[in-house]
DNA sequence: CTGAAAGCGCTTACAG
DNA sequence: CTGAAAGCGCTTACAG
């Protein structure tokens, strides 16, 4: 037996078969007005006796390939994966499918990924990359439907979704603060990869950090992690942990750490305990509550930003704006936190002072 | 100021820019035999001014698409980026591309994803979907090149790579058995998700599991979750959790529990952080050795199948049927266990008998 | 309601 | 080395 290729039908492959137009079955396929039921019935049957799939590239080529593009920015962020879930949710009964584009590790060197989905004559795009620059976008937004997720700056061309990430940083941070923490350090990206504009989810986490440390008459202290970190193969995770190790080491009381994302926050629960310090000595706020998080042995505090419903309204304006709308809608959507065991009130470190109540600030 | 929809640069733009043919802007495109240097100089700075990038679809209908497309059957399980992330790499400094079409949740409807893949025209794909008919597949592989990952049924027209899952069973076995228990349990998915045939990879962890048990004079038992495990929007990790705290709560002795991938393992481990119960009261394996695994605060044994490397082999496999191989290649790669913390020497349940040590069949 | 024809943006033989 | 022409498989006005 030999192997032979196999030529899939094509649309001219169906007509001859029902004995009509290719027009027709185009109709048909596109549920388009103007058949009769009898064709109609005639040109299924075709379609299901010679198993015919219309090719999306054909297609692309002068309509609508049916498909939408989703760049993710990293395969190790636990986040993207809500996006995503919520995306297929919303995209259940539509004539729509989703493909992702994962930014390689290298996806500093430019745009590189969303032009894969942008090349692949998508129909729309949703994009978590911040990196990118605005008028780049904008061009972009001209020639393709295009939802960008995390991006504060308001556009002409695209829409934009986001977390508040300005209330979650003070969500985080206070937080810490009402359990009686004063030292509270922010572990986040290293500066060259928080764009320095407050544009970013990270720029604005920081911005808000600053902010509410302020108001609070606290210093604020970052732990950054190397530019290396995004090319790393295990997510940056090694490089995370070194860094608050390192920062952990020189420390003496208490700390609160408010993490940038959970992947941080990971990182620096590993350190925390490599150096066996109680959530007390050391307590820990993440964000995005990824799955992981609720876990009991992680049991890990973090803000929300309702990643799966980020996913389904990415989508809805997504279908928005390839039904038509050209003004940018601009949505934004609250966090919460969820307070776990990785958080508790400060407790003294050293000499392990066992079950005597120590003094520390309390005010 | 109105927002003016852009139209993208054409080939046949760039041919007249550089006042050459089509035919020869394309020859530049693919790096064809040809050009003579001052042509394709004249045609780089055209393609460089107009800022043109060629468009997948139109390059599918004739030629390749570039683009590689890798299905996946869900997006919740952390093992899959670690395959994506091997083929990434592996991807890099090649012409290609790479697209991901997850699985929706109701994956069971058919090959869906798969379709989607091959109706995007792409020049490979890579498949982890091990529900769909092996004779759809061998069909598949005649009109594209096609690499089924955890495919243990060979076939002839697509080639298979999987980690050995009967050795990986094997593993997990005798570790808990090496540790002293004698109840080990295997949890896995609901049984109309595990093909009756060993084809899957679950289906042969199974098998695995039996052989060693029946090896070593135990008893086989099963932890199932239901069917609309797969469909949850948690990824099914309630539903775990579930089972296994039902399994638990009738158990008195110290179990053994072989999970057969390691987000069932990860609900075990929640199920067994409820009940308060120590590693030596209810030790659990995983299967897959995903990151968070070796998270201190995780500490999870498993079996580790070098998902990385998977991703690796995926791609060069496909590489080399895209260059014309038509030989059908079948790869199997060795599995490791990586023992931790959630593993440990049987105890006693029940009276709480503290520093005691207790008597246990140790034979 | 139905179909013939043009065209989307590329690549591929085939001449020159 | 270079280009004119055909064609990939669809959809879209436009006639009938």
């Amino acid at each position: 037996m030999t192997i032979q290729a196999k030529r899939s039908a094509t649309i001219e492959d169906v007509a001859r078969h029902a004995g009509v137009s290719r027009a027709a079955v185009s109709k048909v396929l596109r549920d388009a007005y103007g058949v009769s039921d009898a064709m109609r019935a005639r040109v299924e049957a075709s379609i299901a006796e010679l198993d015919y799939r219309p090719k999306a590239s054909a297609r692309a080529m002068r309509g609508s390939s049916y498909t939408l593009g989703f760049e993710i920015p990293s395969i190790h962020n636990h986040f993207f994966p809500k996006i995503i879930t919520g995306a297929m949710t919303e995209l259940a009964h539509s004539p729509y499918q989703l493909i992702i584009a994962p930014a390689g590790p290298d996806h500093d060197q430019g745009p590189q990924a969303i032009e894969v989905l942008a090349d692949r004559q998508v129909d729309g795009i949703v994009a978590i990359s911040s990196r990118v620059p605005q008028p780049w976008l904008e061009e972009l937004g001209r020639a393709t439907p295009l939802v960008m997720i995390g991006r504060h700056q308001p556009s002409v061309s695209y829409d934009t979704l986001c977390g508040d990430d300005l209330a979650g940083a003070a969500l985080a941070v206070r937080h810490l603060y009402e359990l009686g923490h004063r030292r509270i350090v922010h572990v986040t990206l290293a500066e060259s990869r928080v764009d320095t504009s407050p544009d970013t989810p990270h720029g604005m986490r920081v911005l808000g950090y600053e902010r509410v440390m302020t108001e609070l008459g606290l210093s604020p202290e970052y732990v950054r992690t190397s530019p290396e970190h995004a090319s790393a193969a295990d997510g940056g995770q090694e490089l995370v942990k070194q860094a608050v190790l390192e920062f952990l080491r020189t420390a003496d009381g208490p700390v609160g750490i408010f993490a940038a994302h959970d992947e941080l926050a990971l990182g620096a629960l590993e350190a925390i305990a490599e150096l066996g310090l109680t959530p007390g000595q050391a307590s820990v706020v993440g964000y995005d509550d990824t799955d992981i998080a609720a876990h009991p042995k992680m049991s890990m505090s973090s803000i929300n930003q309702s990643g799966t419903q980020m996913g389904v309204i990415a989508v809805r304006l997504l279908l928005e704006r390839i039904a038509g709308r050209t003004e940018s809608v601009h949505e934004v959507v609250a966090p919460k936190l969820m307070a776990r065991g990785s958080s508790a009130a400060p407790e003294p470190r050293a000499p392990r002072a066992a079950d005597v109540p120590s003094a520390h600030p309390t005010e």
